[in-house]
DNA sequence: TAAGGTAGAGAACGATGGTTCTCCGAGTCA
DNA sequence: TGACTCGGAGAACCATCGTTCTCTACCTTA
């Protein structure tokens, strides 16, 4: 349905803006021009569309990702690399307020284990990534755990600091990092 | 004033373990036996309240790292590793629901720009703690970057997957990062 | 053209929540 | 004791918001 679709458009982009709470389905009705008695037949509560909406975010979100990190480059390590390179493409956007798992999680995740789930899946998936992408370049699978990590602090930091030099500390460190892991595997 | 700590305290719980927007005035009331009319003549709106409490939280959250640091060891390299020993018993509390400043930066940062300043000004903080850490380790000042992106990483991580092992990781990233830097330093 | 069904605009409803007001009891001071 | 002040409990007020309902216009089909 074209009308789901700018339903999700604008939802999205209010909820990040915004956050949940803040938006009614009136902002969600005037933004996407769809009415409420449509709005309702297809996402039958507000926080369906919560859901809806991050779910097709995570796809949209990794997918931008990995395309980026294969196009890139086919070297394996480079490819690491690639993953903060598209963290510093991504914080520079306008209007880039931080990961929307994280805002979400924060403002309702406390009540909401739909949301929890979600957080945690795309969390989950994205440190498996970061894992494949290990692996490939034949380097020990704690590096994931530790790139994950710098990954998400820079998510943070930059959304909180306004500024997108957290990805660029964070590839420092994860040069080091992954240097550090290639001698010790093979010395 | 008695009063105005009990409803702090209230507070505080109340808005890190639910959010802002879900805990109600009424809530506050209840949790801290303090009536309506005399939490509003210390706190003139539930916004000011808001930031009373992440301004308290901010004196409180800094000393309690820094006394388990300080008391930890005396070397100036452990006493790094032992800020993500902190977190990883911190992480490991009952009702650990992440950094109370990223979860309403999530919420409210949006609308907020106090509550944006609150959060900027206590990861600055944090940082430049770090930073003064780096330092009497006579490590490279960039390191302290370095480390707080895993620390803020560390934190959203074991929040969402509701695990404390993230500071272990992160513990683990660390040394890796320390040691390179020293390293580097005098080869 | 007439009947029927569909969809949208917007009002309406019900609940919630921030903030204020009213009323009443208790303590105080002359 | 009596007037006065203070503070609390809770109702009241007002706005917001999720959700539903109504009414009307339009389209379809015979």
């Amino acid at each position: 349905m074209d009308a789901d679709m700018a339903v999700l458009d604008t939802a999205e982009q209010l909820f990040y803006a915004h956050g949940v709470h803040t938006v009614g389905m009136d902002d969600i009705r005037d933004g996407s021009g769809v009415s409420l008695k449509r709005m309702y037949r297809s996402f039958a509560t507000k926080e369906r569309l919560v859901t809806e909406v991050l779910r097709r975010r995570d796809v949209v979100w990794r997918d931008k990702l990995a395309t980026y990190v294969t196009q890139a480059t086919a070297d394996p390590t480079e490819r690491l690399f690639a993953v903060f390179d598209w963290l510093h493409q991504w914080f520079g956007e306008p209007g880039f307020r931080g990961c929307a798992w994280i805002n979400m999680f924060g403002e309702l995740g406390g009540g909401s284990p739909d949301v929890v789930a979600q957080a945690r899946a795309h969390k989950a998936a994205f440190r498996s990534y970061v894992g494949d992408l290990v692996a490939a370049a034949g380097l020990p699978p704690s590096l994931a755990d530790h790139l994950s990590l710098l990954a998400e602090g820079a998510m943070t930091t930059a959304a909180i600091s306004g500024s997108s030099s957290p990805a660029q500390q964070a590839l420092d460190a994860a040069r080091v990092l992954i240097r550090s892991a290639g001698e010790a595997m093979a010395p």
